[in-house]
This record gives structure tokens, C-alpha cells and sequence, in this order.
DNA sequence: GTTTAATTCAAACGTTTGTTTAGTTTTGTG
DNA sequence: CACAAAACTAAACAAACGTTTGAATTAAAC
């Protein structure tokens, strides 16, 4: 089995997928993207539904942080705004395959959408071991975590979802998938690291 | 032409779509769970995706709250309140339609991207002004207004698009459409009342 | 060089898709 | 009641779908 041509065609279902949507994507759609035989997607994955798992099975070290966050040696500060830096670079690089994660909700196979929620399981709770850690420390806030996670992936997933809004938005060739990524990127962490400052840090009006 | 019947076919549909998407739905889907016969489809609609587009068009008075922006006796602040509360329950009370929107990306047709696109815009403007003239009257900070309303809509697309996920992380059984509806709107309404009063308010030691 | 296994292919499979047809029933009007 | 328009239906349509087949080609092993 020649893994070039099989990661090949797991990069274009990806980039499909992430477009068009699993539903809205046929598999001959691939097989011609990919410019390979029709039935080389199930001689290789087996079926359309097992090519969306393989895809997700690569890209299931979609959480690797773990030793941002056992590093005794930064402030949970320095923590976030790696956290932002990270985070933002990688959904960036990975536009389409993050758009699949958000689509999961949809999926019909049960298999899929628990999949899919555990690797947010996993990401979220990365998260929420950062923000616990600030607050044990009492340098953060006493925030709702799972609203201030949300707030934070969900400023991203717009970005990523809405794209032809924020196209139009900031006159962007809507083809132009650098400048898109470039632009978006930088705005984005600027703006969630003064975001998530203001939320988290305590202000003198409340030391009192 | 029984308007009743239309309104129950594009409420089944409205459904449907939100949950499966538009591909993932087949107009046999919608005769069946609406319990008309096949044909009544395209005999009200024409097809499958004028269906859509006349659920559009239904929704299309998405954006009203103008007359909220003219009212000169509400402060900045208060208009940020009224805007969450008005936009959650709106969106809240609308999920599967929210769901559709956000979905909009993928639309092969580029009439329906650019209808939803332009929802978008005009929603963004409300907001947009009102941040502005706050801005103006020197009372919110000068923060990037797009990523500020794209966390804003960003957090509330998150809980209606990751219903799953947030489900499982509040223990709410996924069938109980009333129960998630109620614990997130609560927590969505507090926690993007603080995350933006923390975000747009002037602080002390920027004042000098 | 021969044999065996892995790969590739065009063609066809049976379903499901969105849509249309042609005929029936219901409704509204004079 | 008569009759035309509207509403509805079962059946069929062609196209697209995911998948399989069986033969042809290439690669690997001995």
C-alpha cells in the first residue's frame, strides 16, 4: 500500500470535506481532485465513512500541549498567551480539517461524533487546567471556565466557518487562502490575548 | 396554496437542516417527518434549494434591532446588555436555524453564500455601531471592533454548534431540547455580559 | 524467469437522490 | 349542481451516489 498516494487522497478529502462538507462531497469528487481511480478510495480506506476516520485518526494528535502545561517555570500569563500562539497557529495551518471538526455534530455515524468530541474533551480540558492553575494562584479571575473556553475556541472557529464573511468583511480575494491566513492570524492574537487579559486579570476595584 | 401546510414543511426542514445539513437532508426525509406526500416539495417550493431560500427569506427579518441603536436615552453599557439578552434568546430560541447559517460556507450555491453573507453583514453593523459610538462618547476602550463582535457571535455559535460536546461537559442528555436551551442561555447571557464589560471598559491605570 | 501478491482500472452494481408526470381528490365560485 | 382551479397522490424518471467486480497491470519474492 503506497502511503504517498493514500496520504494524498487523505489531503484532498480533507481539503473537501473542509469545504464542502462531508454530505456534500462525493467520493468521485475525490477520486478526480486526487487524480486517482475511483475505487482506489475503497481499495485503500474501505469506505467514504472510514476515509473520514482515517482522516480524523491522523490528525488525532490534534492535542499535544501537555508539556506547556507541566512546565512549573511559566506564569499562567506566559501559559495563556502561548496557549493563544499555539492554538491559533495550528487551527490556522489546518483551516479545512478544523471546519470537519466543527461539522461533527452533523455526522450521522454516532462513532464519528463521539470521536470528534473527545478530541474537544481533551483540548478543553488542557484549557481548563491552565485557567484552574491562575485562579488557584489567584492571579486570574474566578471566571466560568467552560464559557471563557468557549469564548476562546469560538472566537477561532469564526473566523474559520465564516470565512467568506470575513472575507467580504476585510476585502480579501475569497481564493486567496495566504492572505486570509496571514491577515486572520495576526488579528486574532492580538485580539484574544487582550480579550482573555481583560477577562481573567483582577482589577484593583476588586482587591479591596 | 395552504400556508399552514408551507409553514409545517419549512419547519420540518428548518429542523432537518440544523441538525443533519442541508446535504445530509433529503427532501424524503422532509415529506416523511412532515407527513405530506413527496411532490408537495417541489409543488410549494420548486425544489430542495429554493426550500432553503424561501427558509431564508422567512427568517430574513433576522436583524431588528435598529430601534434599539436610535434610542439616544440608553447608555453604551446598556445597550451592550440588551444586545446579549436580545441575541441570545433570539439565537437560542432559533437553533437550528443558527446552525443553518453557520453552515452557509459550505453552500455549493452562491446565491445562498452571499444571501447569508449579507445577514451577517447586517447584523455585524448593529453591533458594530454600537461599540462605535461608545467608543466615541469615550466610555469603551479602543479594541478591534470585527474580532470583539467575532467573539461575541463566535461564543454563541460555539453553543449552538458544539451541542454535543457542551452537552457532555454539562452532563445534559442530548434529546432534552429544553434543558440545554435553558442552562446555556443563563450562562451565556453572564458570562458575555463579563467577558465584554471586561473587554470594553476603560481601566483605571489607563486613564493617566 | 516464473510465480505470487499487490495495485490499478473501466465497467457495472444496486440504492438513493431530486424532480416530474399523469391522474385523482378536494375546494371554491357562479 | 356544474365546473374550473387548486391541492394532493402514487408512480416513475434520469442522474448521482457509494461500492463491488473481474480483468489487466505492476511489483516483489524466490
Amino acid at each position: 500500500m503506497s502511503a504517498d498516494k493514500r496520504d494524498h487522497i487523505l489531503m484532498v478529502a480533507e481539503k473537501l470535506f473542509g469545504e464542502k462538507g462531508f454530505d456534500g462531497t462525493s467520493v468521485r469528487d475525490i477520486a478526480q481532485q486526487a487524480q486517482v481511480n475511483l475505487a482506489m478510495i475503497s481499495y485503500y480506506f474501505g469506505s467514504k465513512e472510514k476515509l473520514l476516520e482515517s482522516l480524523l485518526e491522523m490528525r488525532a494528535n490534534y492535542t499535544i500541549l501537555e508539556a506547556l502545561n507541566k512546565d512549573e517555570t511559566l506564569s499562567p500569563w506566559q501559559k495563556v498567551d502561548r496557549v493563544i500562539e499555539f492554538y491559533v497557529d495550528k487551527i490556522m495551518r489546518n483551516l479545512c480539517f478544523h471546519n470537519i471538526m466543527q461539522q461533527g455534530n452533523q455526522a450521522q455515524s454516532e462513532e464519528i461524533r463521539e470521536y470528534i468530541t473527545n478530541i474537544k474533551l481533551k483540548n478543553f480540558e488542557q484549557l481548563k487546567e491552565i485557567i484552574l492553575d491562575g485562579q488557584k494562584k489567584q492571579i486570574f479571575r474566578n471566571v466560568d471556565i467552560e464559557m471563557t473556553v468557549g469564548s476562546f475556541m469560538g472566537t477561532i472557529s469564526q473566523i474559520t466557518l465564516a470565512r467568506h464573511f470575513y472575507s467580504k468583511l476585510f476585502a480579501i480575494d475569497i481564493n486567496d487562502d495566504a492572505a486570509y491566513i496571514e491577515t486572520m492570524t495576526g488579528k486574532l492574537k492580538k485580539h484574544l490575548k487582550q480579550l482573555l487579559h481583560a477577562h481573567l486579570v483582577i482589577r484593583n476595584e476588586e482587591l479591596n
